[in-house]
DNA sequence: GCAGAATAGTATCATTTGCAACTAATTTCA
DNA sequence: TGAAATTAGTTGCAAATGATACTATTCTGC
């Protein structure tokens, strides 16, 4: 058993060597952690989601998606508007300065991405995107029930 | 940009689901964290080591690996003793029943890797460690002064 | 149409984490 | 030699995190 070659061991350090780089991006340039980007990323796609739609599309658990929603609220990059269809629920959008974050951070986190691509072949990416499926898939058959964070 | 597609997301998924998944295992029949377990792993090969040599071999940061060592101590799988040729620094090395531990521990993760990569090829499997390498590579030069967690 | 179960979202509290400061020992090099 | 800088490891404190419990609302099915 050696621990570098061992799969879960590299993803953590892969992963978080690459969130920790990103997310210092982030944070110096807009203020912003790693959960508020995510919920900014998802609503950036236009359509408002609740924050139970923000979960499941950002694989966050619904606190830490709470709590990211109202920080953003409290800076005015996000507004919440009840639903009458179900008043526990709120749709949250992204306002204008919300939109305006969006449009300068997604360029810059696509950078990033490309700059750990670099040097990657188009099949190299195909494969990797493909394998990073396959694992997906055998976690969630064998996760007790998705959370994750 | 979706966030669903994107790289250092979807690295960070799958990488807390995996550990979630196993770091309950450890949790659950040996009491051990993720951070235990790992110190466990690297002098489970054998040779002692310093803190500073723990942190190395296992992209912890010092107070995550002093805290690790010290619990660990206190439960008697480890033992430290001094070094003659630098007093700061102590040799950890696994007690008999640290080894026993580890000897009971190790072949569960390796099942836990095995039942990841079921329905791998042996292709997909050499792929995939070899786009970890390039990655890691990739983020190492990115990378400000690689720590890590 | 109503009692009980389920769901959206929030609040509470204990634990974990990480940074920065600290002590003690060692190295550097003038 | 010996003062300044560096390193090993620990500690303290503030912030992040997560499990659990809670309120309010909606659904279920009898």
């Amino acid at each position: 058993m050696r621990l570098r070659d061992y799969l879960p061991y590299r993803l953590s350090v892969a992963s978080n060597k690459a969130s920790g780089l990103i997310a210092r991006a982030y944070q110096a340039r807009f203020g912003l952690t790693i959960w508020e980007w995510r919920v900014i990323a998802v609503l950036g796609e236009g359509a408002p989601r609740t924050a139970q739609g923000v979960c499941e599309a950002t694989a966050m658990d619904k606190v830490t998606v709470s709590r990211a929603i109202r920080a953003l609220d409290a800076r005015g990059l996000v507004r919440r508007s009840a639903r009458d269809d179900d008043r526990r629920a709120s749709d949250v959008r992204l306002t204008a300065e919300g939109e305006a974050i969006y449009a300068e951070v997604a360029p810059l986190a696509l950078r990033y991405e490309a700059a750990l691509l670099d040097g990657f072949t188009p099949q190299e990416r195909a494969q990797l995107s493909a394998l990073l499926d396959k694992l997906e898939a055998r976690l969630a058959g064998l996760s007790p029930a998705g959370r994750s964070a």
